[in-house]
DNA sequence: CGAGAAGTACGAAGATTTTCGTTGACAATA
DNA sequence: TATTGTCAACGAAAATCTTCGTACTTCTCG
């Protein structure tokens, strides 16, 4: 159906930090995984796995017994896709109104506000 | 039920919106600003603010016959609430990577380049 | 007053998400 | 070979969201 963008839901998105991490997984790995977090049933992630492979989310290799999943798309592309849409629906469309709620409500260090910075003059001497 | 904290979905968003920008509304006025983008239903707006009535994301002053609605929590709080989800759920709380991904895709203007850096510089005389 | 307009309340249907239980296939091993 | 464990497929229940239709109440004005 879809061809590419389906923006996951919270449960899909879990899974996808385990294969993002992993790499190419069974559903016994990223179960396990997510095990450590929370408390889920081997059916219930193979359940959502199967139905991420239907809406294209993630794909699988079936040559052995235990297929083995990977995301379809990089873990750049989804975050850009999810944040995109917080982005217009939230704040619409301006990325100083989203960077000062990120900041409200938590306290961040010296370094990662350098680290903010450096990304700004990347991005800009980038797209110059 | 819940005191104050309760994320609102894509349609209880649509209408914070309108009455962050509105202020106080009647179900008429809501449902009148949301037609200029969709197509709803009038009953469907009265709905949906029954529902965040009852969640408490929203209060009404029954004085008149038309119930007049305004958003519990400033605009500023439930931004926050929502970034904060994405930061954490996506990003895993490391706000460059949400500002990475947030300027990705985009052509980002010099001006709010200039903002965010001001914006960066703000938050750390702030709280320094 | 009586008809129609404007409002709220209620319930319900359809879609989507999340979560499993059960079943049947297959494999490993005792 | 008989038992036990691993796995995919399927269906289905429960929760949540979205969207209205219908019914009942209350104004308004002709």
């Amino acid at each position: 159906m879809n061809e590419q963008p389906q923006k996951p839901t919270a449960g899909e998105l879990e899974i996808l930090h385990v294969l993002w991490e992993r790499g190419p997984s069974t559903v016994r790995e990223v179960h396990d995984a997510l095990s450590e977090k929370k408390d889920l049933g081997y059916t219930t992630v193979l359940k959502l796995l199967q139905i991420m492979t239907a809406k294209g989310t993630v794909r699988r290799n079936e040559e052995q017994r235990a297929h083995v999943y990977e995301a379809c798309q990089p873990a750049t592309e989804t975050k850009r896709q999810l944040v995109g849409d917080v982005l217009q629906r939230v704040f619409e469309g301006s990325a100083s109104e989203l960077m000062i709620h990120a900041l409200e409500g938590r306290r961040t260090s010296k370094e990662e506000l350098d680290e903010l910075r450096r990304l700004l003059d990347e991005y800009e001497g980038r797209s110059r």
